[in-house]
DNA sequence: CTAACTGCAAAGGGTTTGCAAGGGT
DNA sequence: ACCCTTGCAAACCCTTTGCAGTTAG
């Protein structure tokens, strides 16, 4: 097991670079959340803090939080909702919703248009499930952050 | 517009008589989140709660938020993300992330095929905008909570 | 060496809960 | 009349912030 950590040094890297390429320090803390991050997908910061401080009980909360916020910034992670943390809604009769989120400026762009519609009942076949509805969230930069750069 | 009042009833009665279809009763300060509901698309929970009370001063918080679990749970509302009310985190180089989650049991599960890919290219010519991820979620009833209705 | 970063603890703020009063059915 | 539902306010808990000590570069 004496190579573990260089095993993983390498699939961790792509996140660190770009910390790295944007101008922030490597640190132990950041090395242990981008470990956490590479490991699954899916998670609530949450789920995020608690392996990062078992694997590494000295680093702290903040720094977790900290952590997440930057590497969302350089777009090494994607925040879903808008990086809003709250609970959100739809009527479920006004059908789907769908929304593209800038990840720099929040705005938000909605468009009706989807494919999803389709897959419907191609996954409710596959999984045995019954589908309501469905939420469409593309993440990226809008026109003025691009001209911004 | 004197028929506005009218007309609005109207829209409403499906969250209404989803709720008494349930066994719950029809108040006053169900109405109004069930007007606010109607009245827009995608919003959070603290939305709805000033919504609600600028129209229904006399409404509570915690009303609201009571509403909008009940009409969540008989499936007359999509709550977005699991309907946990935290920040979610994704690796950006995992690609994008598909999830079917059920409305009643909360299960998840995750798939890969996704039509949204082909999207891409043309929302990012249509808005302006560059396009670095996507979240594609759908909501139903799972195989097992089918099963048991 | 120095500015960036950290852990801690306390503050912040959206959401939930306990309880006595109120209102559907 | 019964008991579900409400509004209030306090409790809750995840997240953020302030700060003095630490560390990457």
């Amino acid at each position: 097991m004496a190579h573990d950590g260089k095993a993983h040094e390498q699939t961790v890297s792509s996140m660190l670079q770009a910390l790295k390429a944007a101008g922030y320090r490597v640190t132990a803390a950041r090395r242990a959340v981008v470990e956490a991050m590479q490991s699954s997908g899916h998670r609530s910061a949450r789920e995020v803090v608690e392996e990062v401080r078992r694997r590494h009980p000295g680093v702290g909360r903040a720094s977790v939080y900290r952590t997440l916020a930057i590497l969302s910034k350089v777009c090494a992670v994607q925040p879903s909702l808008l990086g809003t943390t709250r609970a959100h809604y739809s009527a479920a009769d006004q059908g789907s919703h769908h929304h593209f989120i800038c990840n720099r400026c929040h705005r938000v762009i909605e468009f009706d248009e989807c494919t999803a519609a389709g897959m419907v009942g191609d996954i409710e076949q596959r999984l045995g499930v019954r589908i309501q509805g469905h939420l469409l969230e593309f993440y990226g930069l809008c026109r003025s952050c691009l001209a911004a750069m």
